[in-house]
DNA sequence: TTCCTACATAGTAACTATTACTGTTATTTA
DNA sequence: TAAATAACAGTAATAGTTACTATGTAGGAA
């Protein structure tokens, strides 16, 4: 994996927001200073960098995807009204991988946890209104 | 919601296949009997059937769903090379519902897991290729 | 039983998120 | 510095799904 200009801001657009972008997201953020960046461009980097695990990579129940820096291993919530995406902390599977993997006879390699609810703002909203 | 034929077709064809179909799926199956069926009939129905909680609703990390009957809460392992989707039970999140409550400010709803892995015939035939 | 109306359908077009293709540009290494 | 090759921009194509429109059907009221 060679050096590029555009997958270094990319990558760094991911790591400095806390919001899980999507590549739209971060297309619409640089380019403003990289007018002739592509979304293309941003989509290979993304998955390149996912796959390198410089990213973490968030299907969503809606088929977009998230994209997220890497830091201790965490899931996701996402709020059913607005779409924002929030960090969580789940006790991890390893204590049952065992029991999965003979339950079921396939081998374990990763797994996704998405949890939807309301997010707190959401909720204020929707008091106010009703 | 009002009887169809269609409808009640697309739910028993779901009903009786462990396979967790896809619309296309459903639709391929159908379509045998059902000359004039369409997709977008499918989906439809589908949908209106997960939203009644008649039928569970997978999406999947690659951006398609998958469908499955309700019986007893349960989650899903899908096969990273050939793309069979499993059962799996898990553990509930309700004991640490409110955990993950007040660490979000989310008042959480509902939650999607996916494990991933490489299924017993996948593995089979890795170990005979190489 | 017949008529009415709302919901359902088939067929098609459109849409969203993403990936692939093509010719050009830039990084690396020799 | 020059050749090889990975990455780029721009565009076209794809997959999965939803929306639109005209026609058909379920199911209750007359």
């Amino acid at each position: 994996m060679r050096y590029s200009h555009q997958r270094e801001r990319i990558f760094r657009a991911v790591s400095e927001r806390c919001d899980h972008p999507t590549a739209n997201m971060v297309y619409e953020q640089l380019k403003v200073e990289m007018p002739r960046l592509s979304l293309g461009t941003v989509y290979r980097n993304l998955n390149q960098l996912a796959d390198a695990g410089r990213l973490k990579k968030i299907p969503l129940a809606d088929g977009s995807c998230r994209f997220d820096k890497t830091k201790e291993s965490h899931s996701h919530i996402v709020c059913d009204e607005c779409g924002a995406v929030s960090d969580v902390h789940l006790p991890s599977f390893e204590s049952f991988e065992h029991a999965i993997e003979s339950e079921t006879g396939y081998e374990l390699r990763t797994y996704d946890v998405v949890l939807r609810g309301v997010c707190k703002d959401c909720r204020a909203c929707a008091e106010q209104a009703g």
